[in-house]
DNA sequence: ATAGGGTTAG
């Protein structure tokens, strides 16, 4: 009764129905074209169905959703696919998943639309295994994917071993079905393999492109980018932007990554000015590449500043603001400003916040505040749940402190099997506090686990070697020539006016590496004056005292070093970058350097920044 | 009606 009553008065008032609903949805008044949907009943047409659900989903409307899909089923005897498809996009939007499967479950009939929808909700939710298993129940299915369900599935293989042979699969299916040369397809493609590791096959894919655009580009540098490979991720930014790529804030965040890594400085700052030329600077994604660009460049004040001047902040921000002090070793800087972020209570830390906190009390000497943290969040204060490298973090908190008993029976009593890395932590702690007993155990647990990586080696004979242990000392060194590769050579750089200059050990490709080789034998005689005695238990080979002299000078940070003095005017800090850890040699002729000479030298390695001032590093010899 | 690249840690 009321209902018709309602129907004369829309008649009569309004214009009859979709005109009506499309003016309340493209002004925005859900509520009002929601009455309307109630007024015109089962007169609903099928594009007023679709007008309301658009608008649902563009605003997260999920209780009018549901009233939507409510009338729908009530109104409808069988609802076309194409709006159970927008149902499925709605839900997925307003991140009720069981409720996008329950609508696809419930279709009579499903086309390559509505199987890649809920592939498509799955994939972005995260669950790379829900969206994988459905992927070939569309196939049983029969029906055939097109380029949208491949750009879609294939972001779902990125996870692990498992993904990528699925990947792999789609591949082929991929080059069956003419899609490879599709630009979305492609860039999925790409991308999964650049994130297995497999860079020769991503750059193959990408240089079959037919053509390409920001996201292809941005996809293949940013894989160079997240495989640490940095100078060719910087060197391909440039080659494409030569040829006319286009580029937007991600690919800045990209190459932002690949600078961090390279610690250039000057590139970043030119980066920096060009995303504030192209006023893209107010993107927090790319405020926070800059954050942590500046910090492992070595500039933290530059760092703080975007930090401060940030209106919105999210986690990225507050960690990599917090992974700045943890590796500039500026523990109380770590405490204070994750107290900031507590009170501030806009942001709730995560488990990486937790990581910066623990590990910037490490290197920063704050060990009972660290284990503070710990113990905090252990009892479930946080939500969250220590892992494995948190455990790490004590360990390494523990040694630090010269606590290495502790430290062990914390590591028998992990909730995990301790890995390499625990083990080595504990080891070097073993060998800074001369701890014989317990870095013995330690020692060979390690050659057993990692018997390739030829650090353990020389950890375990530094141990022995110095409670006169010859014998011992002997015996580790043979075991190492047998089984000991060395992974990664050592390689060190410095930067100078835009331009990186790379030194290897025992370099001799630099143009200038006569005169570099003469400024450390320089070096080297001047500091002996001042008492530097080379390190010789930091040589790998087993020769005579004399070759492991040379050996030592040799050293890739040394050479960087003594070409930062040739080239940069007296009294300006000294930047040195080392891709692996710094030797226990280099470190005492670096704190030298800075003492005799006057130089501040700043020396980022693998794992942190070492300023060193008037010889005296800020990580106090402990790293 | 359905689609691709990004920032911290390891």
């Amino acid at each position: 009764m009321s209902n018709q009553f309602a129907r004369q008065l829309s008649l009569t008032s309004f214009p009859p129905n979709s005109q009506n609903l499309n003016s309340l949805c493209s002004n925005g008044q859900l509520r009002e074209a929601l009455v309307e949907m109630a007024v015109q009943g089962l007169e609903m047409k099928f594009e007023g169905y679709y007008m309301l659900l658009n608008e649902c989903v563009n605003r997260r409307a999920f209780r009018e959703g549901q009233r939507v899909h409510a009338h729908m089923t009530k109104t409808c005897y069988l609802p076309p696919m194409h709006l159970r498809t927008r149902l499925i996009v709605f839900y997925n939007n307003c991140e009720c998943l069981n409720d996008a499967q329950r609508v696809l479950d419930e279709m009579p009939v499903r086309n390559v639309v509505s199987w890649t929808a809920m592939i498509s909700a799955y994939s972005k939710r995260g669950y790379a295994s829900e969206a994988l298993n459905l992927f070939p129940q569309m196939l049983r299915s029969g029906t055939e994917p097109n380029e949208f369900t491949f750009a879609t599935v294939l972001t779902s293989c990125t996870g692990g071993a498992w993904g990528f042979d699925l990947g792999r699969q789609i591949h082929s299916l991929i080059i069956k079905t003419n899609f490879e040369s599709h630009i979305f397809v492609g860039s999925s493609l790409l991308d999964m393999y650049a994130k297995a590791g497999r860079i020769y096959e991503a750059r193959g894919v990408f240089d079959c492109l037919p053509e390409r655009d920001v996201v292809s580009c941005t996809a293949i540098i940013s894989g160079y980018a997240q495989l640490g490979l940095d100078e060719e991720a910087l060197e391909l930014f440039r080659q494409l932007q030569r040829e006319g790529m286009t580029s937007n804030y991600v690919t800045y965040a990209s190459v932002l990554t690949a600078l961090s890594g390279l610690a250039a400085l000057d590139l970043g700052r030119q980066v920096h000015n060009h995303v504030l030329r192209c006023e893209l600077h107010s993107y927090v994604v790319l405020q926070n590449s800059l954050i942590d660009m500046y910090s492992k460049c070595g500039n933290l004040s530059y760092s703080r500043r975007i930090f401060d001047s940030m209106p919105e902040r999210t986690v990225i921000s507050w960690n990599a603001m917090l992974v700045g002090y943890s590796k500039h070793g500026m523990g109380k800087e770590v405490v204070k400003l994750f107290k900031l972020m507590k009170e501030e209570n806009k942001v709730k830390p995560d488990s990486v916040t937790f990581l910066a906190v623990l590990s910037g009390c490490s290197h920063g000497g704050m060990e009972d505040r660290g284990l503070e943290y710990f113990y905090e969040m252990a009892e479930g204060a946080n939500g969250i749940e220590p892992e494995l490298e948190h455990y790490g973090c004590v360990v390494d908190l523990l040694g630090r402190a010269g606590r290495v008993e502790e430290a062990f029976e914390f590591i028998k009593k992990m909730r995990f099997e301790p890995t390499a890395a625990i083990w080595g932590s504990l080891l070097g702690a073993c060998r800074v506090h001369s701890n014989v007993e317990i870095g013995e155990f330690v020692g060979f647990r390690l050659l057993q686990i990692e018997p390739e990586n030829a650090g353990n080696y020389v950890i375990l004979s530094n141990l022995y070697a110095s409670a006169g242990r010859w014998e011992d000392v002997r015996n580790v060194r043979e075991l190492m020539v047998e089984k000991a590769v060395i992974k990664e050579p050592g390689r060190s750089w410095i930067e100078l006016d835009q331009i990186l200059h790379t030194f290897h050990a025992s370099d001799r490709s630099h143009p200038r590496r006569e005169e570099v080789s003469a400024k450390v034998k320089e070096l080297s005689v001047k500091l002996k004056e001042a008492g530097y005695v080379p390190d010789l238990g930091c040589v790998l080979y087993d020769v005579d005292e004399e070759q492991k002299e040379k050996v030592l000078l040799g050293h890739s940070e040394k050479m960087a070093l003594a070409f930062g003095l040739i080239a940069t005017p007296e009294g300006v800090p000294v930047r040195v970058i080392k891709n692996l850890r710094i030797c226990v040699d280099c470190h005492n002729f670096a704190k030298l350097v800075s003492k005799i000479y006057g130089r501040e030298v700043s020396l980022r390695d693998k794992n942190r920044f070492h300023h060193i001032v008037g010889g005296t590093c800020s990580c106090g010899d402990y790293w």
